[in-house]
DNA sequence: ATATTTATTGAGACTCATTATCAATAATAC
DNA sequence: GTATTATTGATAATGAGTCTCAATAAATAT
């Protein structure tokens, strides 16, 4: 871990603590292990996997505490779930991303990242319209990659989209 | 049932008949009383309450069979995801809704149908320039209803997110 | 009509992501 | 240091969704 990004891991644990310390709760070091972690990859990631890197690296934390800390993080705004796949959610954290929204082959499962600046302009307009204090939107764009667009031969490598159906949408 | 509402079932039953065909797979009674109790009302709907609704009006198909169908029902785009909440995907038919994005209460769970021409719009825009051959979006706009707006004081008729945590969004 | 082929069905077993349970532990407040 | 109580880990439980498989029934050919 480079030391910008430990510099950067300890920013988001200052404001998880003090997230922590206004909701009356405790600070553990296998929140904060699990954070470090979290924060020393900028992929997208889930559950099971953040498990296996803490395990891997050999920082013993629960299964169960996993579960419990993901929540408590979308909560103060760290991390946020990215899209629903495979039977289970993926997530990001929010550090060294500008707010991007995401554009997923149907097909072979990658995704592309972007940011427009037009989308948070629509959001707040949208939002006053239909009187919602908006707090977010998730904007994503389905369809084929240039590898996997039809006719151009490359579908055979397309996995079947699993648990859950990541179909199409209209 | 009004007429109406049988007449666009009628419809969509027949696209659906003939992407079967197609396909080279077999029409059933089971799939048609799917179709049916789909587009039968206008509402989001889950595969356990579409299976229950089916079952509370004596008609019997089986759960596999509502699991088996609803993914043949989005690959014939009759019906698409909408949303993942509450542990399980939610859907919406394409019947008498122009295409729509939504705004969703994180606190209670209402949800507000949008429609904005300048989606489309950045969609296209968005997948050409990343060389996607985009087939569709989804749109989701998160916060708070006027119900739920923090200092509003109706605050304690929302409920905790349930399975898979419908949390926040950058 | 009848036979043939094979997709579909239903019941229930199974998988796997997530949540609940609970006794032991350990943060925080006093 | 002691008391309070949130958190932990191990594991049981839950529940959405999938798979299995024998029986059934569409579609098609005869």
């Amino acid at each position: 871990m480079s030391l910008n990004k430990y510099r950067f891991a300890m920013d988001e644990i200052q404001k998880f603590r003090e997230y922590i310390r206004e909701k009356g709760l405790r600070n553990t070091p296998e929140r904060e292990l699990i954070i470090e972690e979290i924060f020393s990859n900028h992929d997208h990631f889930d559950a099971e996997g953040l498990f296996l890197r803490l395990r891997n690296k050999m920082k013993r934390v629960s299964k169960a505490s996993v579960y419990r800390t993901i929540p408590l993080l979308i909560e103060c705004g760290l991390i946020k779930e990215v899209y629903f796949e495979d039977g289970h959610l993926h997530y990001e954290h929010i550090y060294g991303h500008r707010h991007h929204c995401h554009l997923r082959c149907i097909c072979c499962g990658s995704v592309v990242e972007f940011a427009d600046d037009r989308i948070p302009r629509l959001q707040n307009q949208i939002g006053k319209k239909h009187d919602f204090l908006v707090t977010s939107h998730r904007f994503e764009i389905l369809g084929y990659c240039s590898e996997c667009a039809p006719g151009q031969g490359m579908q055979g490598t397309c996995r079947p989209s699993g648990r859950g159906h990541a179909g199409n949408q209209g």
